[in-house]
DNA sequence: CTTTTTGCAAATGATTTGCATTAAC
DNA sequence: GTTAATGCAAATCATTTGCAAAAAG
């Protein structure tokens, strides 16, 4: 329960101008340990950590990680927000239209032309977002086991 | 109730191979005629042409549509899902973080990189989906009215 | 001690599901 | 006549909100 990783994690909610908990040091935790973990998956980490924390505790330490840049939330239609801890870099998502898994794409055109902060038809836009939609590796393997599709493919 | 466009559609439906109701003509037009409507916009459309039709009955046309190629869905993280006609062309989307409202972009970089049909981490892709994310010009104009942002700004 | 967080319960809101009725082919 | 589409009610399910109790600074 000392660990320096500890030590750190304390820093950093600190610098993040956030009150350190340890609902907030567990999820830090498990954001980091885990995939691109989804509420649940975050919520059941935290708690091997700390025996027992509520689920709105966890939605509320995500967005306070979130507004604090922390935790980058990722909301692949249909399926339950995602969060990730890289953050301010610009890297894209793969999600698979059957098992909902999540991979990273370091932002595939070399130079990021997809996330030029320009105006287009009068917006300001300050952030792009792409996503590329497929099958994953083991959803290809296996012949259509648990199909949890949400969007029908449009080529 | 017997134009062209009418006729138009009903073949259209035809070769999608779906059966020709007036629900179904209804939203139909409702998609073309409007923006970037969301589920509600369709029917509120739909029920000014036939005087009566469900919420359900929407979503089941939607679906249809959707799965026979007809209409495109956009869901933007955290706003309902809006709908398009524009199908089968790479384009994409702006989505403004006050207001939900949708503009479509041709695609940034003129031949398309971000769509090349390839396998990334073993992923078989099928569709990449670009969104920016910004503020409209009417957001941009009005001092922050009715704000309906979902996400938190992250750059 | 003051302010923020937690935790719980209840509310929200878009979307789906099951089933009987009706219309399309 | 068959099969598919509609309409309605009820169910889902992730997420939000309100508030009292507990903990952080």
């Amino acid at each position: 329960m000392e660990s320096p990783r500890h030590v750190d994690d304390v820093a950093l909610l600190r610098a993040a101008g956030l009150r350190v908990t340890s609902p907030r040091l567990a999820v830090l935790a498990a954001v980091r340990e885990l995939d691109h973990p989804d509420v649940e998956d975050v919520t059941r980490a935290a708690r091997r950590r700390l025996g027992a924390v509520s689920t709105q505790a966890v939605y509320d330490v995500l967005r306070a990680f979130q507004d604090a840049g922390l935790v980058r939330r990722i909301e692949p239609a249909g399926s339950p927000a995602r969060y990730e801890g890289r953050v301010g870099d610009n890297h894209h998502h793969l999600v698979c239209r059957r098992c909902g898994s999540v991979a990273d794409v370091d932002c595939v055109v070399g130079h990021a032309p997809c996330l030029e902060p320009a105006s287009y038809a009068g917006f300001v836009v300050d952030e792009a977002d792409v996503t590329f939609w497929g099958i994953c590796p083991d959803c290809q393997a296996a012949p259509r086991r648990g199909a949890r599709s949400t969007t029908r493919v449009q080529s």
